[in-house]
DNA sequence: TTGACATATATAGATATCCTATATATTATA
DNA sequence: TATAATATATAGGATATCTATATATGTCAA
């Protein structure tokens, strides 16, 4: 991550479960795809996000298929499932409530003066 | 916590380091402060709070004195110190950041259709 | 007056998340 | 043909927060 990781923790399943809430993709995808989506905010690792994925299929909120792209490459594609989709606005509800939460601790939406 | 506590980290310094760049403070005056000003989102455990304390302290952002209140007990009272406030003035920074790309990532300030 | 509960601080050990480092293998490019 | 990018995987370590436990005082009700 680019962002200082000491203000992380649990968002990358949310995140994840997001870009699968749009559609299919495997691994290496996903990396790309959240670099770019937050401006190279999350460059999220190889090495968080794999076994991330296992976990998240051993917990029936996703499923894997193989697939071989047109350079005969094998991906490993994911699907979220309905379990997946429940587990996902629940994050976003925690979420909301999580920010909000700390706003009010902070003083208002703007922060208050820097 | 009452949230999702999946959904944190890091948070917990600069809020109490908020708390203190208001006034000073001692130990569980913050737990019923951050308690109170989070609608009781946040129920910080004393066994987070006073280890942090110490680290802070060490890292010179806090300074610590004794104080005996009107029942003759003692309190631990903390101040936030210079290098404390430039501190909190990055979490801030890095909070904000972060917040704008998650919700880059989850569609927008609504976060879109729920 | 004693027992329970709130106040107040402290440390040890467990758990969860994410990281770095490393491994393997293929494809594209210089 | 060497290097970088693509693609997945695991082991081991760092860090944040938790639970559990310990200690001690103040307050209030039975």
């Amino acid at each position: 991550m680019t962002i200082d990781k000491s203000l992380l923790t649990g968002s990358t399943t949310m995140l994840i479960l997001k870009l699968l809430d749009e559609t299919d993709m495997y691994g290496y995808q996903m990396i790309e795809e959240l670099s770019k989506r937050s401006n190279n905010a999350f460059e999220l690792k190889a090495g968080t996000l794999y076994p991330l994925l296992h976990t998240l299929e051993r917990k029936n909120m996703l499923i894997s298929y193989e697939e071989t792209a047109d350079n005969a490459r094998v991906r490993k594609y994911y699907s979220i499932t309905t379990n997946g989709r429940k587990h996902l606005k629940e994050k976003k509800e925690g979420w909301k409530a999580y920010t909000t939460a700390i706003d009010d601790v902070l003083g208002g939406a703007g922060f208050g003066p820097a």
